[in-house]
DNA sequence: TTTTATACATAAATATTTTAGGTATATAAA
DNA sequence: TTTATATACCTAAAATATTTATGTATAAAA
């Protein structure tokens, strides 16, 4: 995703919560809404995305409607009932996760 | 390191900011330093730690003296020059990376 | 007409961590 | 006194996630 190793870990948390934001997105859509939301910061590389998207939905987080818009293939992804509920998990694990970085190394965040 | 993916890729980062910290320490107290800052909630596993440590050591960011306390082996790190540079930029980069993080995660702040 | 953008995908290599052991001493509990 | 817990190091196989490097194909812009 980018030359810190830090991102490893966020992708699935980083999807389920856009879907939440956006109710369906498709892949390419993620990689330009995540470059857009960390002002060019953060790319998802595809070979990450495309696999990370196909497990999400092998266990029942995620479901696909496959479409076709200009000659083209689009598969939108979006929370099923169960990604819904895990995503809630999934956030508070963030919080906790952020919070303790910040016990732990107490960066000056004084945004 | 926990049962969430997120700590991936952070060891690290913890382990020179608790070095820049403390000066020197030695593994076992760094798990045990983790535990208290994070009141419980993050335990770092040897299987994690050791070989960090050692990759740490080799890449010329950490160096150790070894020591015998009370019969029991000690081998206590600290960063170099080079490592203590080096965790500037380490420090920054989780600044960007939980900023990055939060504008993902909570967009609505952003206005 | 060549490049860029859109849109999907996979496979080998790499990196990190988990899991599951192993050795050994000191102290507290049963 | 035996056992469990705490201290203190370690590694190796397996699991997991990501990077890097490709591949296919259409549409639009330079």
């Amino acid at each position: 995703m980018k030359n810190s190793q830090l991102y490893k870990g966020s992708l699935n948390t980083i999807v389920m919560k856009l879907l939440e934001e956006n109710g369906r997105m498709y892949g390419y859509e993620i990689t330009q809404k995540v470059k857009e939301l960390t002002s060019g910061d953060l790319k998802v590389t595809e070979g990450a995305l495309y696999p990370a998207l196909h497990k999400l939905e092998a266990e029942g987080i995620l479901e696909v409607e496959v479409e076709n818009v200009d000659n083209r293939l689009r598969k939108y992804y979006k929370l099923t009932e169960k990604g819904t509920k895990e995503t809630v998990n999934r956030l508070a694990e963030l919080e906790d996760f952020i919070r303790n970085m910040q016990s732990l190394v107490q960066p000056k965040l004084s945004y």
